[in-house]
RNA sequence: GCCCGGGUGGCCGAGCGGCUAGGCGGCGGCCUGCAGAGCCGUUUCACAGGGGUUCGAAUCCCCUCCCGGGCUCCA
């Protein structure tokens, strides 16, 4: 059983779904003014684990997700670069989109715009009016946090503390706390007409009006990072639930732990950002994904390059493994050793899944995983030929742990089977040059091979080769 | 200031009342033309500090110190 922690209970709690086995799943995307970087892709990547584990329990997961192209920081930039603000949001967004697939976050089912949802966005602001949630004033309309009770539950608040202010607040709003849900802007700026004229939505609006689009008045998970509880989810959820009366909004409230760099939150205002772009560069996904699930979730991660090199060096000893184990010939016939070993791997493979179970402990499910590849290591290493049902059980597990954590790298195409020719070739000629002991000629194959990115390792089986991801 | 999280062995990082986590690195050995990979052993069982509770605490309670996040731009 799937156990996750929630913010708004403060407890890890089980997992279900509200109704059968299907899963809503909604978590803050970007605002698309500029490229993503790794703090991005860190919760990102979270969610996806996520999402991977929850389909892999058997759960019909919807992952919806929102892309901000309406917002004070797009225009800006737009200004700047003399360009249409949504013509620059569908640029940004192109390079996000980019960058999910570089590192392999398939999961999301829907990617909602808000720029397409003003229609709903202002029916919603309509019936919080008319709910009495909301107020008009000569700026705009603002929802008005004293009319509804549980504000700052989520995130632990006094409504009295919530005053406390670095912005100087709208003087024409009710309370410091209460927050904007449409802005009145000049005609000449990015907006939309309204009842209440021509203008904006709000920050938090967007998010709850999507949601309420596609899922209704209550979802199962809401995601997004820890630093968006105060005041975006709480605005969210004071919104949705003033709006429907169901509570709650949210079954489970999910907050990922942030990226720092120097200590320091990873962000754009603090000039330490790294993108997304500039790790693929030097790193595979693969290598990325693995950093993040060595430390749970929730978690603070310090990101930098000598952490990323360990993480890419634990995971290329998994893969390692499982590429030898490939190699061998394989044999139908189990002996006890064979059965003992499979039973140790399927012990393995148990605790690596009760382990993502509770709470998404990806660390801890690595440790099994290292559990379950010095086993097979030893294995190999006694021996020439593997047992079938060995072979078959750690794939099993190899598929399984790809299958959430999507760290082993693709096989080469059907294209690269030239290239699997010409180098086995090639190898074969080394080899003949090693027994003849021309190792000067050898080396020179080999360190020429490296510099193209084809790694050979000689082995007492004969020589490897594999494609390395470059490093630089 | 107020509200949340944290402080674990050389570094990273799980564990959250009793059961050798794990990774990376270092050192020694096996294997090997060299390199790499792998295996075996080793790096003296570490938990910010001080008080408690308990048969027993890294884990619970109290105090102190230090770090990060939030307090209406933020993934």
């Amino acid at each position: 059983m799937l156990r996750l922690y929630n913010s708004l209970t403060r407890r890890v709690e089980e997992f279900r779904p509200s109704r059968s086995n299907r899963v809503k799943m909604y978590v803050c995307g970007p605002t698309v003014y500029d490229y993503s970087h790794v703090g991005h892709a860190r919760t990102y990547i979270s969610y996806d684990f996520l999402a991977r584990l929850l389909r892999l329990h058997g759960y019909s997961l919807f992952y919806l997700m929102n892309i901000t192209d309406v917002d004070d920081k797009i225009i800006q930039r737009a200004a700047e670069r003399g360009m249409d603000p949504l013509e620059h949001a569908r640029e940004f967004e192109r390079y996000f989109m980019e960058d999910l697939r570089e590192l392999k976050i398939g999961s999301i089912n829907l990617f909602a715009r808000a720029s397409e949802h003003i229609d709903e966005i202002i029916a919603v602001i309509e019936e919080l009016l008319r709910k009495g949630f909301a107020y008009v004033t000569e700026t705009g309309v603002y929802f008005d946090t004293a009319a509804f009770g549980p504000y700052g539950e989520l995130s632990g608040r006094e409504p009295e503390e919530l005053s406390v202010h670095r912005i100087e607040p709208d003087p024409t709003k009710k309370r410091p706390q209460d927050f904007a849900l449409w802005k009145r802007r000049p005609v000449d700026e990015l907006g939309w007409d309204s009842p209440w004229g021509y203008g904006r939505p709000g920050w938090h609006i967007e998010d709850t009006a999507i949601i309420l689009t596609y899922f209704g008045p209550q979802l199962d998970i809401h995601g997004g990072a820890i630093e968006l509880i105060f005041p975006h989810h709480e605005a969210e959820r004071a919104q949705a639930e003033a709006y429907s009366g169901v509570s709650p909004f949210s079954r489970f409230w999910v907050h990922t732990g942030l990226l720092t760099v120097g200590g320091e939150k990873m962000s754009k205002s603090l000039g330490n950002i790294i993108t997304i772009r500039e790790v693929l560069r030097r790193f595979s996904a693969e290598d990325l994904r693995y950093f993040y699930a060595m430390s749970h979730y929730r978690s603070p991660v310090e990101f930098d390059w000598e952490r990323l090199e360990v993480a890419s060096r634990a995971l290329e000893g998994v893969l390692n493994v499982f590429e030898e184990l490939r190699r061998r010939d394989v044999a139908d016939e189990d002996s006890e050793e064979d059965r003992t070993l499979v039973e140790q791997l399927r012990s393995h493979r148990d605790s690596f899944v009760s382990s993502l179970q509770d709470d998404l402990n990806t660390p801890e499910a690595l440790a099994s995983l290292h559990a379950a590849t010095r086993t097979l290591s030893r294995y190999l290493e006694s021996r020439d030929e593997i047992s079938r049902t060995v072979l078959v059980e750690a794939e099993g597990f190899r598929s399984l742990v790809d299958g959430v954590l999507g760290v082993f790298p693709e096989d080469l195409g059907h294209r690269a089977r030239l290239l699997e020719g010409v180098l086995d070739l090639l190898l074969d000629v080394r080899e003949r040059l090693r027994r003849e002991k021309k190792y000067e000629m050898a080396d020179a194959i080999r360190s020429g091979l490296a510099m193209l990115g084809v790694s050979v390792e000689d082995t007492s089986r004969g020589p490897r080769w594999r494609l390395r991801a470059s490093r630089g």
